[in-house]
DNA sequence: CTAAACTACAACCGAATGGTTGTATATTGC
DNA sequence: GCAATATACAACCATTCGGTTGTAGTTTAG
């Protein structure tokens, strides 16, 4: 076995990026994001707004928190949650890494064409 | 239940989206598309270089293929496999909409306090 | 032609996911 | 103080995931 490319893109283990991304990959918690992203919101503000119960939202919160993508606050009885901002642009360089390597390749590509005229 | 917000992203549709951020929470998937944006190289190329079983990359050469984050050509006995950039972009730039929207609501809440002196 | 290589695919397994209900613990309002 | 609200968390269930092995179909090499 050959580890190709064990860059961890943005200084973040790979782990962490998984976790991002496995996070993303569910539309009720890109709503939950989108929506944490301006304001405040207590969890069961958020689960009033799914079908579906309360303890299915807070988990899918958690799962936000779990990727850093979402960050909690109590007040009182409540715990408001918030989008970090920050968080979503890390996962945007990781993929902006991706896309840099492969223009990259193709401009090294390109000038061994241009070479070979 | 209330949906709050609907917008496919980039008129991609949801379970598109999360077929993309599902294949990119994997390393080994990341990997492979790191390694397949540049050239292109057969399944069992790929397989080589890891230590799992070929039909295990198989499969993972199968999930991103489903998201279309990558395409096999049949050359011969072997199918050869190349990342999708196009692809990689549209994954960024449905972050790039969340990050613009969250731009969009921190500069509303700067005019309102402005508004406000 | 036959053997080897490349791929596809099914069946299986343990672990993780996404949902549920139920119970316990803080906080708040009256 | 007590009832209602907000949260946490455990237990459970069906499904999906990430891996395995095994079998079968093509294509290539000798």
């Amino acid at each position: 076995m050959v580890v190709y490319c064990t860059l961890p893109a943005d200084g973040l283990p790979e782990e962490e990026v998984d976790r991002i991304f496995r996070a993303l990959a569910d539309s009720t918690r890109r709503d939950i994001l989108r929506r944490g992203l301006g304001s405040e919101a207590s969890v069961s503000d958020i689960a009033r707004d799914y079908d579906m119960s309360f303890a299915a939202v807070q988990k899918h919160v958690a799962v936000l928190e779990a990727a850093g993508l979402v960050v909690k606050r109590a007040q009182g009885r409540q715990r408001l949650v918030r989008t970090d901002p920050e968080r979503l642009q890390r996962a945007q360089r990781v993929l902006d890494e991706y896309v840099a390597l492969w223009r990259a390749r193709v401009d090294r590509l390109d000038a061994l064409l241009t070479e070979d005229d």
